[in-house]
DNA sequence: CTCGGCTTGTCGTCCGGGTGACCTGCCAAC
DNA sequence: GTTGGCAGGTCACCCGGACGACAAGCCGAG
């Protein structure tokens, strides 16, 4: 499996490991396949296993009591996710269900600790890897409170794009995955304002919209409409 | 200084260390007072020291180009902050206030990162903290979604009374500290709208409005709006 | 004591955006 | 082909909460 090493290399959880630390790793690593809109694990479950996106894409989600929902992210190949109860023993805080077909390679928590303990690189990656997620994570809560609905749809989609975005002849192409419901949820906002917002900029000839994906055409305007 | 090695002690950052890591790293620690309202150090500062909060308390806030501002957090005795510069080394993303007055305990950079190179337990300490505030954020995140503006700021002052309530005789006092107005950036409201919420849970007797701070009469019905 | 500046308490007004209700278009299964 | 279901597109309506504007209470400084 070379292909899966080369992604599994790219993840932060491995980038600092020798080639032995590597291989040992590897051995305990054990492989699930997910179908589209398969629940890998639930809010609340107990959780002692630690994920890394092979291939596809997953999307972490919270649900409110009444049922709406709320995305906390959406990850794609060598991202990683469900690292928070290694450190923190409790129950899992969101769900993580496939939003495309997806490859994960999963590790056991008991598995992972002997390396934290003793290769010292190893934990400043993650601490590394955390303060990113937090910097992000606050932006975030910074644009819930500053900004509207359509400047927040447009952060979201550039921020996709530095992710999953393909520099096309057309434009800077950018397949999310999403149904725009999906994408509201993201946004924290309700898929009516979402997709008058998504019009919107297709009217100004800022981008196109195709199924799941979107087309950026004039990443400028868009960067200043998001701030 | 007894009373400052106790409460420098009940920082995540210190905990894990045994008495002779603790001297050592304690030598190296400088004091810093601030005055009510003064600036410690401001968004896009480089920032190479973190900060253990050994009295008072510290609002991190954020501000919008318009001049908006948003309370991250506010942080009382043993409190951390600063820390994500160490990983990340970015320009800081938030300002740091000192609400009331305080004394805080800087640590460089360069004096922490051998203590976290040698001993695991301290990376790992760290890591819980990191992960433990992460979920925090999260759960900020899903309040601002889906919880009204009087849902939140119970929610807020449940929180405050976690970290800073004080059982009395009529009830539990809450010394915040914060003016309505620091009270509604920190649940990204309008002040207006923050007072009408507080006159109303007075109203109904589920609290008590003090100065700068108040005290939870009924923390059951608090808990069950908050949510 | 007195003044000025915060902080708090309350308005009316207005608007972003959530809600409910439909319709259309597309694809997949039969 | 037909049918059913899901995603996308658009309405009219209503409400929470922001905004602007003031009055009133409180406190620290002179």
């Amino acid at each position: 499996m070379d292909e899966t090493n080369e992604v599994l290399r790219k993840a932060p959880l491995f980038e600092a490991l020798d080639e032995e630390g590597f291989a040992a790793l590897r051995a305990s690593v054990s492989e699930v396949r997910l179908g589209r809109g398969q629940t890998l694990f639930s809010e609340g479950d107990e959780g002692d296993r630690l994920y890394v996106i092979l291939s596809g894409k997953v999307k972490l989600t919270r649900a409110a009591v009444d049922g709406r929902e709320n995305l906390l992210s959406v990850l794609g190949p060598s991202e990683m996710f469900g690292e928070l109860s290694l450190f923190d023993p409790r129950p899992r805080t969101a769900s993580a269900v496939a939003v495309t077909d997806a490859v994960l390679a999963g590790l056991g928590h008991d598995d992972l600790r002997p390396f934290i303990a003793q290769q010292p690189q190893v934990s400043l990656q993650l601490l590394k890897a955390l303060a990113g997620r937090l910097r992000r994570t606050n932006d975030v809560m910074s644009d819930l409170v500053f900004t509207d609905v359509p400047g927040r749809v447009a952060g979201q989609l550039l921020d996709l794009a530095d992710r999953f975005g393909k520099e096309g002849e057309d434009g800077l192409h950018v397949h999310h995955d999403l149904t725009q419901e999906e994408l509201a949820q993201l946004v924290g906002a309700s898929r009516e304002t979402v997709n008058k917002a998504l019009a919107e900029f297709a009217l100004r000839g800022w981008l196109r919209i195709e199924a799941k994906a979107v087309v950026l055409l004039d990443v400028e305007r868009m960067r200043r409409r998001a701030r």
